[in-house]
DNA sequence: AATGAATGAGGTTTCATTCAT
DNA sequence: GATGAATGAAACCTCATTCAT
């Protein structure tokens, strides 16, 4: 019986992974018969361990999600907060990149009984929690960055990269984003009365004449335009 | 005879115009009966305007590119280059992210007929490279972006404001997200030299100790900390 | 009005003949749509001229057997009687060929209103009753051949030149199977009798060699082979 | 295992016996729905078995041919060759003529994948090849006879008996066209050749009042009426 | 009278799920 | 526990027929 169990363990396991695999090739809508196939399996073994379809991809997900808390935390254990919140976030999209529908399957379709995947999610989402914390006091990440918008901010990386034609400008478009988490370049006023940007709100940002972005300087008067030419111009235009 | 027409193309406007309601709604994943349903006619009078489903759901998404490119076109007019550009992704991201099912349909599954799409896809991307290419000759959006580039990262933004439980931070994340694109504050000597930053690969951009994003300066000692905490910190734990 | 008359008229003559051709080509599964397409008319048209496709079928086959009637005319007129249903029986089923689904729609499947057909069916029976009483009255047909045995060879010659894979041998099939109807062999007293073409049933109709149809002539020896080569190779052959 | 293997074994079988029987009797136009709901099956099941309408049909071809091809060789074994090729031919007919549209569906439309029935088909022109090839070899049959006349033959012997309104008559017409294929009456030298039954092929066959068949003897005068009520008759007419 | 758009029942096919073996 | 055959609802698509223009 035991012999019996360990085998049944096995043909899970084996469904699972055929699962995780086929979804990711050929979408959600495969037929579960197909999986049973390729698992080598009958269509029974599949609805003895997922008694339904959403059962299964929930299960995939949840596979997916619970090995991500493993990179998690192998991310926080080598490196310092900062470095690793963002390892990991790229790690979370480069490995998910492949497995577009599933992800889409939960994060789109509100119509899902989160509770099912409670756990797993619970769990991603608390090692997330601390990465992001980790590094936010460590100054690496905006301190107005939260887990929900890690949580998007994956998703739409996941996206990107699946998308861009170019496997290579994908993943650089990806590093380029998650840079936007990062602290912004401040000064030493900014330092010492954290939280308070000097010019954040006040100071214009952009080029009033041609949107050129504006560098950002924490003394002085803030500048209007980008350059003497654009100056000139808005001169002559006001007149 | 012309009011037959007439009729006739009303219905197309009614079947198409729900199709992209409840593809919306509920994903690509509804039946025609259910679309001809909400449309208040017949099964048979969808098939006869689109053929097929495939068919429906490309002529959802070429109606959508082409109020896009509309879009294109007016912020083109009425904003400076590198602010029209920004604006029109905004704006496609905000008006895209109700769609997300039939974005994806497009830029997830590589199985499309192209050609069908063809026309539409081309003015939208032609609309798109022309915003870019000002933006860039302006100097308000980085010389390493490329039209794929920002295929990819509307897709991504989407996904992020799909995603994001919370609607308000959600287009805040997309924000912050598009700012990535923007020319990297630089300074005389960098602008005297474009494309040639002095310290661009050999200087570290991260702060050895936090990971704070450094900021890049054309002269003088790049920096290795990002202020005095990280570096008494460093010389703290290097005893 | 008469004008108006005249054009509709001209309508059903070319649904008539599109459908004919349609039916033949591709069978009767053809849809309406199919055939109003092929005629350059509206489906609203077809419909006019015929309320329902068994009746567009009808009169498809209503006109085939009524221009058979006028072929039974012309052969009844310029030929000898016996010749006259051979030949008759033959132009049937060479212009019948190509509609075996239009005759079969008829002649399987029992169906079908009979009543309709009536008046093209009973002036094409006629017809065959008339060719076929000359016929045996000329002795050069079986007595105990019926009207009805007609209708069932035709069909039958139908499907075998339909069939035959070389047309040629199928034609040849066909003038072998029609010859079956031909009066057998008769003793002399039989053949003695006025009124009766000399070799008409005694003499070999076709060369004993090649089997090629052999000239009936009323006069002279009947001739065995179809030629000098023939004669010599049996000649040879029976050494 | 193996239990439910017959079972589902007994199930095609059954679905394939309701299909031969529903085909014949409403034609090739049934909806499989309708076939299911015959054989008290789901709609599944029978695609389980016949995964389209199309192998459906072959399949019941093919088991049909096969069925043929175990009586030609009944036939070859217990008759002699003229008659085995003659008796075969006339069973083909009798059983095929409730068939008529699913040979037709062969027979009339190029468009069959061959391949799929390639294996009955091919058994089945062996078996008439050899019937064929003896009944030559013998002098029963016209030398100048191939296969595909056999082919065609039978395709009109199938037609003349289903459309014959009288099926006693039908009958005889099918074995006084059958009889086309016999060797034509010949000459003195060829008849004196040895190893050929007397008036194999010089006696009448058939009643010359009735039609109806007569029996071959090797030795006597042939008979040229079936029994005396006919010779009367005839006598009667001859007057 | 002609057109062709609209209709909707019905056809084939698919597939999640159940169940006998 | 595993198997895979059976089920039948539902999807997509077709087309004979009607009807507004």
């Amino acid at each position: 019986m035991a012999a019996a169990r360990a085998d049944a363990r096995r043909n899970r396991e084996t469904v699972l992974r055929t699962a995780m695999c086929v979804f990711a090739e050929e979408g959600l809508g495969v037929s579960l018969g197909r999986i049973a196939q390729r698992a080598g399996v009958g269509a029974g073994t599949v609805y003895r361990h997922f008694p339904s379809k959403d059962i299964l991809v929930e299960a995939v997900l949840a596979e997916h999600l619970e090995s991500l808390v493993g990179a998690a935390d192998r991310w926080a254990a080598r490196a310092v907060p900062g470095e690793a919140l963002f390892g990991f976030l790229l790690e979370v999209i480069d490995t998910s990149a492949g497995r577009l529908p599933v992800c889409e399957a939960i994060t789109t379709d509100g119509s899902w009984p989160r509770a099912v995947l409670g756990a797993a999610e619970q769990r991603f989402h608390g090692a997330l929690e601390r990465l992001l914390r980790d590094a936010q006091q460590a100054g690496a990440v905006r301190a107005d960055v939260r887990v929900d918008d890690l949580s998007a901010l994956l998703a739409g990386g996941v996206a990107m990269r699946s998308t861009h034609r170019d496997q290579t400008r994908g993943s650089r478009l990806v590093r380029l984003t998650l840079d936007a988490l990062r602290t912004p370049p401040v000064t030493k006023a900014f330092r010492d009365r954290p939280g308070k940007p000097r010019h954040e709100t006040t100071a214009p940002r952009h080029c009033a004449e041609c949107g050129a972005r504006l560098p950002v300087r924490p003394t002085g008067r803030p500048p209007r335009y980008c350059g003497p030419t654009c100056r000139q111009r808005a001169h002559r235009r006001s007149r």
